[in-house]
RNA sequence: GCUGUUGUAGCUCAGUCGGUAGAGCACACCCUUGGUAAGGGUGAGGUCAUGGGUUCAAAUCCCAUCAACAGCUCCA
């Protein structure tokens, strides 16, 4: 199993437009326009200049670098005399505002490279841009990565030139000074060209709309981000703990956070049996032979923890599942009246990310996948896929995640880091494609999105705040069986070679669990929250009540707490509220005589007395069905 | 990994010019027994991340280590 890769969560959670990404829906394919096409990039691309400009006039001896625009924004490097405060970004941004109110149109004029030199003689991040655009670019391994520019154009506005492919807007006049931000963000370092073996940039961010209200949405949604970060609510609910003394990149699941997982776990497992597939289970580490014949260990060796020495043998935590569970295929003789084989199992890998990669939940060094490997014939792939798909679709659907696209992710024709014959790449890639238009799923094809051993369709999930996050993902790999030899006798005595499917729904509980909590903010649907109920007995005559309520409650399969403490109501109250517990269940002298029970949702709705078998009805009821509503 | 910022009570944070530590929440106990968003009092709790250095004196200044946070392909 494949997951994705550093750095590719940054690309996750703000994918850049590409140019090599089609948009397929209902099998009719047609592209939508491109950002780079969009009144919006020539906007954030023309702010990055004025702001290029303002900040020449603040600091002239700084050097400008890069000034792109990228996803809802742009940003420009500059080599910079001192550091910036956020004191320095508001002049900064004041003075681009009074350019955007004055008249200066952008203008483009087309240049030799002597001539361009000569203009930015004082700029060496710009001549070096110039030697690289008239040369072209390889990279480390020499292949051409840039034909060599046919021409060089400088854009000016006001007393501001650069180097720039454009296109700009207009006039500065044109964009509206109340609708963009730089202050928002305090500036950051970048490395030139990304290398951190070369010199150290300023960066500074900056988003800019069309009107103010986008800006306001767009600054709301950030604001709304930090409230939702799932590192905050998991401590406020308790849900887990990362301690240096395990480990950085190491959850530790505290109980209710666990009890969330278990129950994912337990619902999944449940659904993946009623979907024929086997459980298995494997140890949490394993030969690295075994990975050297999968061929795991070349393409994941500087991603893995170092390997385990005893005795003559080496060792791997394991990096994945998959090698795993092909050896149990491979301990029977398999008929095909055998296939599809289904092995499914939670499966914890180790794999040693970046540490400036690691972040809470949702990108860590341990973790534990919703993994299976389906072996199947040739000819059930397509079935088997369009099932798999199916079942993701149920999964997702259940939790309420409904706003989510399908990419498949093939080869990049340019690159050498796949394995496996070009026929075997096409026939699964082929697969993929017509499982999608057999369900109908719009998609996307991106290059350079494939597994190692094979193409991939990944579900992107959009949370409330149309962040994406990769979610659940599906491979079809005729590779690793060959690789291990796998066979399995057809109906005319032949032996032939199953072809596998990995798939995880979750892709890990980890991560997917961090993007729960961030989704809904805490406030989870009541089957998925630690506690369900809690109790608040007005006074202390009234917690014996409350404690024959709660067994009753217990009984009835529901999470339940007692609010016992010598409090106020209304403190006890202002506690639940803060945890986000969906139920709040009031009870004084009048609830008991009634064998009643005062509701009081987590939304502050009050559903006034009900009599508790009427509460217990409805609570198993929502619980039981999965349902997202509290009544 | 690289760069920057940060690290003080379980949590969130204050701590001035170097003079041996504080608040709120949470916790314990006492008073209060209250019907839907935080009653009052008392108390306990800290090798100021770790190790070294400077100084009569270090939470505070310097160095190193560890950890957290942010940024690091987005190719003029």
């Amino acid at each position: 199993m494949s997951l994705p890769r550093s750095p590719g969560v940054r690309r996750e959670i703000s994918p850049t437009p590409r140019y090599n990404v089609y948009l397929f829906t209902q099998g009719v394919s047609f592209m939508p326009e491109r950002y780079q096409d969009s009144r919006l990039f020539r906007i954030r691309h023309s702010t990055a200049h004025i702001m290029a400009q303002a900040l020449l006039e603040y600091l002239p001896e700084a050097k400008i670098a890069i000034g792109p625009p990228i996803e809802d924004g742009f940003y420009y490097d500059f080599d910079l005399p001192r550091a910036l405060n956020a004191d320095d970004l508001k002049q900064i941004e004041t003075r681009m505002k009074q350019i955007m109110r004055e008249d200066h149109a952008f203008n483009v004029r087309e240049v030799s490279a002597d001539e361009a030199r000569a203009f930015f003689k004082d700029q060496p991040y710009k001549i070096e841009l110039i030697d690289d655009l008239v040369n072209g670019r390889v990279d480390d391994n020499g292949n051409k990565i840039a034909e060599p520019a046919s021409s060089l154009t400088l854009w000016t506005q006001d007393s501001f030139t650069d180097l720039c492919r454009g296109p700009h807007v207009e006039n500065t006049n044109t964009i509206n000074p109340d609708a963009f931000s730089i202050s928002f963000k305090m500036p950051a370092g970048a490395y030139w060209r990304g290398d951190e073996k070369r010199q150290q940039l300023t960066r500074i961010y900056g988003t800019a709309w069309e009107t103010k209200e986008e800006l306001d949405e767009y600054l709301h949604i950030l604001e709304e981000a930090k409230r939702r970060d799932h590192r905050v609510i998991g401590e406020k609910l308790g849900l887990f703990t990362i301690v240096p003394m395990v480990g950085k990149g190491l959850p530790l699941w505290k109980p209710n956070g666990a009890i969330m997982r278990d129950t994912l776990e337990r619902w999944l497992r449940q659904v993946q049996i009623d979907n024929g597939y086997q459980p298995v289970v494997t140890p949490h580490i394993g030969n690295i032979e075994l990975y050297k014949t999968s061929g795991h260990y070349p393409y994941y060796k500087d991603s893995q923890f170092a390997p385990i020495q005893s005795d003559d043998e080496e060792f791997l935590l394991k990096p994945m599942n998959c090698p795993h569970h092909i050896m149990i295929y491979k301990s029977e003789m398999r008929s095909y009246r055998d296939l599809p084989v289904r092995y499914a199992e939670f499966g914890t890998v180790y794999r040693y990310e970046q540490s400036g990669e690691l972040n809470g939940l949702t990108r860590v060094r341990g973790f534990t996948v919703d993994d299976a490997h389906l072996f199947v014939t040739p000819e059930q792939l397509v079935e088997e896929f369009v099932n798999v798909v199916k079942l993701i679709q149920y999964v997702f659907a259940t939790l309420g995640l409904d706003d989510f696209s399908a990419r498949v992710g093939i080869r990049d024709p340019k690159s050498d880091k796949y394995t496996g014959d070009d026929a075997l790449w096409e026939q699964a890639t082929a697969a993929i494609i017509q499982a999608c238009q057999q369900l109908g799923l719009p998609h996307t094809v991106e290059e350079g999105e494939a597994a190692f051993y094979g193409p991939k369709l990944d579900f992107i999930f959009r949370d409330v705040l149309k962040r994406r996050w990769q979610l659940g993902t599906v491979q079809v790999d005729y590779n690793l069986p060959q690789r291990f030899d796998l066979e399995y006798v057809a109906a005319d005595g032949t032996r032939q070679r199953p072809v596998m499917i990995h798939r995880a729904p979750f892709g890990s509980l980890e991560r997917f669990t961090g993007i729960l909590i961030e989704h809904f903010g805490g406030a989870f649907p009541a089957w998925l929250s630690p506690v369900q109920a809690l109790l608040v007995p007005i006074t202390d005559k009234h917690v014996e009540y409350a404690q024959s309520v709660a067994a009753t409650l217990r009984a009835a399969g529901l999470r339940v707490e007692i609010d016992s403490s010598r409090e106020r109501m209304q403190k006890k109250i202002a506690a639940a509220r803060e945890r986000l517990i969906p139920w709040l269940l009031v009870m004084g002298d009048r609830d008991r005589e009634a064998n009643a029970v005062s509701v009081r949702l987590r939304t502050d709705e009050d559903l006034g007395q009900m009599p508790l078998s009427q509460f217990v009805e409805m609570a198993s009821s929502i619980v039981g069905e999965k349902r997202m509503e509290l009544k």
